[in-house]
DNA sequence: AATTCATTTCTATATTTCTAGAAATGTATG
DNA sequence: CATACATTTCTAGAAATATAGAAATGAATT
């Protein structure tokens, strides 16, 4: 991981409407933990159109919300699963767990 | 401190020249704590020509590299200070220590 | 006070990112 | 299989950001 893909991950985490899906997505993650043991990817989690009501407030899902959630997840912040019509989001526990790593207070000796 | 602000903390290290920067200053953070208690401001660090070496490799300073510590500013992610010709440089640990916290493990149950 | 040095500001241009609407895709249901 | 539903892709335009060069600023030196 070099600085061009942190600065992919900050990119993707510096405009507004992201960072709100990526915090209701990180408050939200605790009741995907019923997986198999090992396993990444989410079973049960909330859609895109419950992240569109929550982070704009509308129903109507637009292809705004969509290109933002592609970023997020090209960032590798996010996953996405389909779960019959519908698109299952969930944090990405790896990638968070590098960002908690490097502003590990002493990480680099600040 | 909201959404939007974090978004300027975020979209300020998410481009990679910047982060570059970000980084090397968090490198070299250490011989500056030599200030009064309580002083925020560098008395010693960087500056701008040793930025500008040490992240572009070039010895001439570009109105881009002035733009992009701009933004560093505005994102209160570096701090500066005038030293006769030159402008010394140092992370503004405050910001990196609210870094740390947001990111710490089980801060919001991830 | 004129000159030099380090850096910033200004202005224009190139590039990227965001938004919106329409059409397309994949899945479920009648 | 036709239709509805949830979501994405495509395309174009608007807005924001990055880069470059020239001129301006502030501090030190002659």
């Amino acid at each position: 991981m070099d600085h061009k893909d942190n600065a992919v991950i900050f990119k993707a985490l510096g405009d507004p409407t992201r960072l709100r899906i990526f915090e209701f997505l990180r408050s939200c993650c605790c009741p995907v933990a019923v997986g198999e043991v090992g396993e990444v990817r989410p079973v049960i989690g909330p859609t895109v159109g419950d992240i569109c009501c929550t982070v704009t407030g509308s129903e109507k899902i637009t292809s705004s919300l969509s290109f933002h959630l592609k970023e997020l997840r090209n960032a590798e912040l996010i996953t996405m699963e389909r779960r019959g019509k519908n698109m299952i989001c969930a944090i990405n526990r790896e990638t968070l767990a590098r960002l908690t790593d490097y502003f590990k207070d002493g990480d680099s000796c600040c």
